[in-house]
DNA sequence: TAGATTGTTAATCGATTAACAATC
DNA sequence: TAGATTGTTAATCGATTAACAATC
């Protein structure tokens, strides 16, 4: 039952579950099931409660599952009952889009801060963030603890900026920048690369 | 030999690869190994030759495989060698940074017409692209035989608007609306929503 | 009660890895 | 030649699905 043992696959699609029933949620459902789950996000239902046991008990046979519960408890296990800040490094295109997307905060996250080297970007705004010296970057991220951070530099900065994030406290990053990274132990990289997407679709074109 | 018989996970993969021997090739780089790839990318060797053998023989006993010409074989059965042009649905932020984000030509495709329903975006300029009249978009994406696009409206309007799209002729969507969408046969969708990768992460953190 | 749906076990399916002959 | 590395087969591993007793 400790979390090393749940597939990190499962744990993967815990978010999406989690916002399709806060989407039912809002369209004032209040009761789903498996069969309905799965049918909506072209998963089998058998999936969906096999992923859902490894984490406990949540549903009712004959009736399914509560969604406001069912929330709840999801909300739990992803440690969404705080806010999580970000720092975000790279003030570029991809970096101001995300100092100004809203999307984040009702799902447990906020960008606190935001940082660049281009003496030129530091002391302005974007999105409600002062653009600050990646100079101070460890000492600021670790004196506000923070945990989560979105690399948005160039590819040829992408690792050095991770080293100095770990040196930091850093414990979970989304990398947008289209390189592998590599991190030490208990760190977590995400990747986000829309190209690498459109160009695994392409194959299925002309 | 034919496409269909290759997993999905084995071309999504693909793309990974070309990026990573794409870089190397900039670092100047001639050859490499299964076994240099994968420890870059985190993978095992076998994977890499297993991967590419389902595409043909690349690789030379012994010495390995010349990088340019990998990186030309990639983008040939990747269908790289044209750039794909791209239909943006929404000039909200996200729609807006996808317009501006240079980092898509070199890797095969471009934004070329940007679609809102807001009559104070439309004839805006953005990143170079014209804010059309989403009441025009079948007709046009038709008109210009456009293959691609990418979903950047909210929610509750990425599955009318993808109707139009599939109705339009296009065959590729790369959706950044938080929420699942259905094509019908023969259409692809890929997904991004870094808020579901932000919280597969928080699930390991505190 | 009858019908529906869960949680779980066993069976199936598919993906990854290990091993090695072939050969550069 | 000797060493290295491929492409491929067989073995292993892990994930998904089917089936069903339990029970709401």
């Amino acid at each position: 039952m400790t979390k090393h043992e749940i597939p990190g696959i499962v744990v993967g699609r815990l978010p999406i579950y989690l916002r399709a029933i806060q989407r039912m949620a809002q369209e004032g459902q209040r009761v789903t099931s498996s069969k309905e789950l799965g049918e909506r996000l072209g998963v089998s239902a058998a999936q969906i409660r096999k992923d859902l046991s490894q984490f406990g008990e949540f549903g009712k046979q004959g009736t399914g599952y509560n969604i406001k519960y069912l929330s709840e408890q999801l909300r739990r296990i992803l440690n969404l009952n705080v806010v999580w800040d970000m720092a975000i490094i790279g003030a570029g295109d991809v970096g101001s889009a995300l100092a100004h997307y809203s999307g984040f905060r009702d799902r447990g996250f906020q960008a606190t801060m935001i940082f660049d080297n281009d003496s030129e970007k530091i002391g302005k705004k974007m999105g409600g963030l002062v653009v600050q010296d990646i100079a101070n970057m460890i000492e600021v991220i670790r004196q506000a603890k923070v945990k989560v951070a979105m690399v948005a530099t160039p590819a040829d900065h992408a690792q050095e900026v991770t080293e100095q994030l770990v040196e930091a406290g850093v414990e979970a990053i989304l990398n947008y920048a289209p390189i592998q990274i590599s991190v030490p132990e208990g760190v977590r990289v995400e990747y986000i690369d829309p190209a690498t997407h459109l160009q695994k679709m392409s194959y299925y074109l002309e």
